[in-house]
DNA sequence: CGTGGTCGGATTTTT
DNA sequence: TCCGACCACG
């Protein structure tokens, strides 16, 4: 199929026939950009000369570079194969496989996560006598990932660290790197950072990079960290044809070290570079695009540019404010089913939050109204302990040196070694200078342990050092591994539902080796990373990623997501959080939980860089919306257990008022709350809109809604929220029962003006409460 | 060595 | 509230 650049528009066409040199592309939401993307690399072939494996194009998921293959096979056909498109980290593994050695890792190195990370540094922080109290685990994982994504060293890092806790992440960071060396593993930001080294300390490896990728393409280049500039400035060092593409207004990973800087001065590091702005949105209608143009107008750190639609307004945006969580999901349930009678599919829906606990209430409140639903992300399926025992066994299998897999599974199932047991083969390991495996296989003669010990011990080496031994099939054998393991027998031992569940997730594990062998047949295994030395075109390509190795198939496991198996399956509604809507687009969008502490989140008000970033987080789940956007919030809700009330979201009072249609408890519900100044410090922005929408609406709306989606809520909706809701202002005298969220029930002894003394029954304590704050509601009996 | 209890902590998480 | 990490006991 030939491309017909005539139905771009004019940025778009000049983004894809800039063929030559540096290429900025500002792409706004659902502007078009993959398209863009994908146009351009099917014209430098078809137009250009240029042969798939020149190309390089960088992702951030897997699902971007599997969503860019496929149009591009559809753009291109089959020579689209040849072509490197993959994430950042994929393409540092294929670089990492080709010459590990040259770094002093072997070929069959693992790839730790953030799981297997904290487990090193715990042992490292046992073994430095570092005190977890001072210096959280936590503390140190990002201190010493934020040095490895600025591609600081542990030595660089040593000289540069002067406060305390990064006196002792120095240590951390030194001994880390010799022990993941040890293992043979890269942990996420070592992929990164020793692929960055490979390249500035090889000449000969970067000159053959070089010369085979002539044309570079990195796709959403706000979210890069200095690593992944670096890689890719050196990559696109030679020829300087790099592209890319992105949106400051979308950067959302900051704290994950992404630097906005990247794509701001762009420009700087590249000076002859073209800029091209797609300001024209494809997605959304007008009125979904002017609130979301209105709010990130509010950031002072960004590209200005505006972005317009030929589209029509739409609905307005629809703003309902719940008297609490309950409520909330609720309303929402409700307006799902509205706009499902309308016509819509489930699929066409996506509920976002910006907490995952927020999930649990909305989900609660769905499945009462029966609507289907399908969560995305939370804890991932791979992260279950039963499918890492699964993983680490495996791992263990292709990497003896991995100690943190043997580690884990030594004595899964349980097999009687103990911490004892364990502690003295770690301390054979460190005298011996050995892996933990090896000196396992000691440990069975040692006469210091007991003889049952010694034979389980042999028995859990003679296990591994078999599986060694299996070829044949890759579900064959994983299932032969997993069997001998005994992991199934031992759950279904437990005979209790949980254990089961855990057997069914093994289960499903093996449906997904099945689609790895699906996806992954000998074609694939032509994406080749260069081998330096030799001419590049004709050296012997690496081998990446075949069907039938079980190394290949641990390394697509772990450098996948959840998020990538985001089907378009099933009828059901979606929900994620804000962060993992990037990219999406449904066209409904509900976002709940629209106050301030929440969203924005509390932990990031403090300083202006932190509101820009929730406001970016805000224009994201914004422009996800194609034809309706719902925002909701709840005038109090439970947080840790603990119920307190927030105003509405500012985010809410910066979309023009004339654009938004308020309904709920409004004004009333959050009045009273200790935040009434709220209302004079917005000021211009709509003070006078807000009492107005909440008394129109007063309850009515959220009963209307929520009696439609089901009979079964239908009964329990009112009684309780009517209760806690009166909480606020209800008056209380003495011999009052009431109902404490922490203490339970409860008598009134005294009433002293807003102070409440409460004695309850289960402490037989008396609290003083203030009866406007306390989390109580009046029994009225 | 395994288990049950208590205590503390608790955003977001493309890989 | 809920989850997990850690410690004390059986």
């Amino acid at each position: 199929m030939p491309i017909d650049i005539e139905t771009l528009n004019g940025p778009q066409r000049e983004a894809v026939v800039t063929t030559e040199g540096p290429l900025l592309v500002l792409a706004g939401a659902g502007s078009g950009k993959t398209r863009v993307l994908t146009y351009r690399i099917a014209n430098l072939i078809e137009n250009h000369g240029v042969a798939p494996w020149q190309i390089l194009a960088i992702t951030f998921t897997n699902k971007a570079a599997a969503e860019m293959r496929e149009r591009l096979g559809a753009l291109v056909g089959p020579q689209s194969r040849g072509m490197w498109v993959s994430t950042f980290h994929s393409m540092c593994v294929r670089i990492l496989r080709a010459d590990a050695e040259r770094l002093g890792f072997t070929r069959n190195f693992t790839i730790y996560d953030t799981d297997d990370q904290k487990r090193l540094y715990k042992e490292i922080m046992a073994e430095l006598d570092v005190d977890p109290k001072r210096f959280p685990v936590n503390a140190l994982m990002n201190r010493i990932s934020t040095a490895k994504n600025e591609l600081v060293v542990p030595g660089e890092f040593e000289k540069q660290a002067s406060d305390p806790v990064g006196k002792v992440a120095a240590r951390v960071y030194t001994r880390l790197q010799e022990r993941l060396k040890a293992a043979n593993a890269f942990d996420f930001d070592d992929l990164l950072l020793y692929s960055y080294l490979l390249l500035k300390n090889h000449p000969e490896v970067l000159d053959a990079y070089q010369d085979r990728f002539r044309y570079l393409m990195v796709d959403e280049y706000q979210d890069t960290n200095h690593a992944q500039y670096a890689i890719t400035g050196l990559l696109a060092a030679k020829h300087q044809n790099i592209m890319v593409v992105g949106d400051d207004d979308q950067s959302i990973y900051s704290w994950r070290g992404a630097d906005l800087r990247n794509i701001l001065e762009f420009e700087q590091d590249y000076p002859n570079a073209h800029v091209v702005k797609l300001e024209q949105n494809y997605r959304s209608v007008g009125n979904v695009l002017a609130a979301a143009n209105a709010v990130i107008a509010n950031n002072q750190h960004r590209k200005q540019k505006k972005l317009f639609t030929a589209a029509e307004d739409g609905e307005k945006i629809k703003v309902f404010m719940a008297s609490d969580e309950r409520d909330e999901g609720r309303w929402i349930a409700g307006e799902i089913e509205k706009r499902r009678a309308a016509g819509l599919s489930y699929n066409q829906m996506a509920v976002f939050y910006r907490t995952n606990a927020q999930s649990r209430m909305l989900e609660d409140m769905l499945l009462r109204a029966g609507v289907p639903y399908r969560i995305v992300g939370g804890t991932r399926f791979f992260d279950r302990a039963e499918i890492r025992d699964v993983m680490a066994y495996l791992t263990l299998i292709v990497n003896p040196a991995d100690d943190i897999a043997a580690k884990r599974v030594i004595n899964v199932p349980r097999r009687g070694i103990g911490k004892t047991t364990i502690e003295r083969i770690e301390q054979f390991g460190r005298e011996m200078d050995m892996p933990f495996m090896e000196a396992a296989e000691l440990a069975i003669v040692d006469p210091e342990l007991r003889a049952s010990t010694r034979q389980s011990v042999a028995s859990f080496v003679g296990l591994v050092n078999e599986a060694r031994t299996y070829g044949g099939e890759l579900r064959k054998v994983i299932e032969m591994i997993i069997d001998k393991s005994g992991l199934i027998s031992a759950l279904q031992a437990e005979n209790t539902d949980e254990a089961r569940g855990r057997i069914e997730n093994i289960q499903e594990f093996l449906g997904v080796v099945d689609e790895f062998v699906e996806t992954h047949d000998d074609e694939d295994a032509d994406y080749a990373a260069p081998t330096a030395g030799e001419g590049a075109e004709e050296a012997a390509p690496v081998r990446v990623l075949r069907g039938d190795s079980l190394a290949d198939f641990i390394e697509w496991v772990r450098l996948r997501t959840d998020l990538d198996t985001v089907a378009e399956d099933g009828h059901a509604v979606t929900l994620m959080t804000v962060h993992s809507s990037k990219g999406l687009e449904f066209d409904c969008v509900f976002v709940a939980g629209m106050e301030e502490t929440l969203f924005p989140h509390m932990n990031s008000v403090a300083d202006a860089a932190g509101i820009e970033e929730e406001r970016r987080l805000a224009y994201v789940a914004i422009t996800r919306a194609r034809k309706r956007l719902y925002l909701t919030c709840a005038s109090q809700r439970q947080i840790f257990g603990q119920t307190s009330a927030n105003p509405v979201s500012r985010f809410i009072q910066e979309i023009p008022s004339e654009l938004r249609e308020t309904s709920g408890v409004g004004s009333a519900g959050f009045s009273g709350t200790g935040w009434e100044k709220r209302g004079s410090r917005r000021g211009i922005a709509g003070s006078g809109t807000e009492a107005g929408e909440g008394r129109v609406f007063g309850r009515s709306s959220a009963s209307g809604s929520a009696s439609r989606s089901s009979t079964r809520t239908g009964e329990s909706y009112s009684r309780p929220e009517a209760g806690k809701k009166a909480a606020a202002k209800m008056t209380f005298a003495t011999g009052d029962t009431v109902d404490h969220k922490t203490f339970g029930r409860g008598k009134v002894t005294k009433v002293d003006g807003d102070t409440l003394f409460v004695k309850f029954a289960k402490t037989g304590q008396t609290k003083k409460l203030l009866k406007d704050y306390a989390p109580i509601v009046k029994i009225n009996s």
